[in-house]
DNA sequence: TACGGTCTATGACCTACATCACACAGTCGG
DNA sequence: CCGACTGTGTGATGTAGGTCATAGACCGTA
């Protein structure tokens, strides 16, 4: 039900809005700008981002298709929180605020699903608060590598082993710490047999495990 | 314009909800719980926090007269995401969910303010988010300073110095650090001319030199 | 006015992580 | 096949800030 709800937000953007087509890195828009194109993904995936003062990433969310992103700047008129760009190369569907505005108005059960896409984000947000207060760089990055492995896995991985596509340095983006503590991480979890890496991405071999491994101590 | 549409909200909440009274310290509702009601704050203060694993609080906002809270499980459905307590006497308006639900969907324009309020909380969430991981803990306490005393400035504050009623203890939790972390930044403050403590409350002598003293470094 | 509770202040550690530094392994273009 | 580049793996070292310990100030109350 609720998922129903909310592709509907997606199909809405994806049949009133316009295609457009990036390629790998390609960013769509920049934290700061004043656009407010609301997006939906269609095909490939975008991550969201905050750039820190020191020039390293936070990695907010990443978009799969049937997400809708960048609704922020066209609810409040203000300029991009985030940063978004293309992983790999990807479409989607572009919608003016202007527009999008008009069919929430229109279709207030809409309203109730972008509601509650904030909630979510919101919850996240505070969750990621928790998480870096409270919780190691090596839990963090475990924690991280579980969340991404479910999502290969609800797209379409089908494997017991899974298979992330991401480099140390994102990954160590993402987790608000330095490349050097997640290769550390990471060579503790391959001394337990939980993960393999190489060059570009990381084999989670044994997502429970490492679930069990990062939430126990 | 936006504080207009904002305080309507905060106005339909206040109209059809029931009144309730705090004392201070009294909880509204505490994280996880299953409870969906929305309120308004109508005199006094609230705040509302996190709690993490180490039992150390987090701040997320602080609702005065006119700011509307809750929202998340009432639109959402999911368990709290935070708690919520008074700060000093309150009188708040508590509306049910589905009646909150009903109104907004009669009035989109008021779904448009909930989505604003949303999205600031969400942006605030980002920037502090940023903050964590960028700032010392002498500069996120100064800078939580600087906004606590503009707050007293936009509730009735009139003198140049602001006095900001809050221990230590929960100035640290709020800005995610030790109180003794805290004590040392006040400290260094101090030394600057920059504030003065007591028990219970920071003078903050010099708003415009802390918020400098922290920009810069 | 003596006592327990809460708040402030500061010193002495000690760990987690960032920083720096370097070596090595894929991959690409010429 | 050979640099140049980008990614990985790990040691050495520094440090911010957490933890622990202690002491004094302020406050309520019996």
């Amino acid at each position: 039900m609720d998922t129903v709800v909310r592709s509907t937000v997606g199909h809405v953007i994806a049949d009133l809005g316009r295609r457009r087509t990036y390629a790998s890195g390609d960013l769509l828009f920049v934290e700061g700008d004043h656009s407010h194109n609301v997006y939906v993904c269609v095909e490939g995936r975008v991550r969201v981002f905050l750039t820190m003062p020191s020039g390293r990433e936070l990695l907010v969310g990443i978009k799969l298709p049937g997400d809708e992103f960048g609704e922020l700047s066209a609810l409040d008129g203000r300029p991009r929180s985030a940063s978004a760009a293309a992983i790999g190369p990807t479409v989607v569907a572009e919608l003016r605020a202007e527009r999008f505005l008009e069919v929430l108005i229109d279709e207030p059960h809409l309203f109730v699903a972008v509601c509650q896409s904030l909630s979510a984000q919101l919850r996240r947000a505070n969750d990621r608060l928790v998480a870096r207060n409270s919780n190691s760089a090596t839990v963090r990055t475990g924690r991280m590598l579980v969340e991404l492995a479910s999502m290969m896995m609800r797209h379409g991985g089908s494997s017991v082993t899974y298979e992330v596509p991401i480099t140390q340095s994102d990954l160590a983006d993402w987790i608000g710490a330095t490349r050097e503590s997640t290769a550390r991480a990471l060579a503790e979890f391959r001394r337990a047999g939980l993960v393999e890496t190489c060059r570009g991405r990381i084999v989670v071999l044994d997502v429970l495990g490492l679930n069990e491994f990062v939430s126990a101590g």
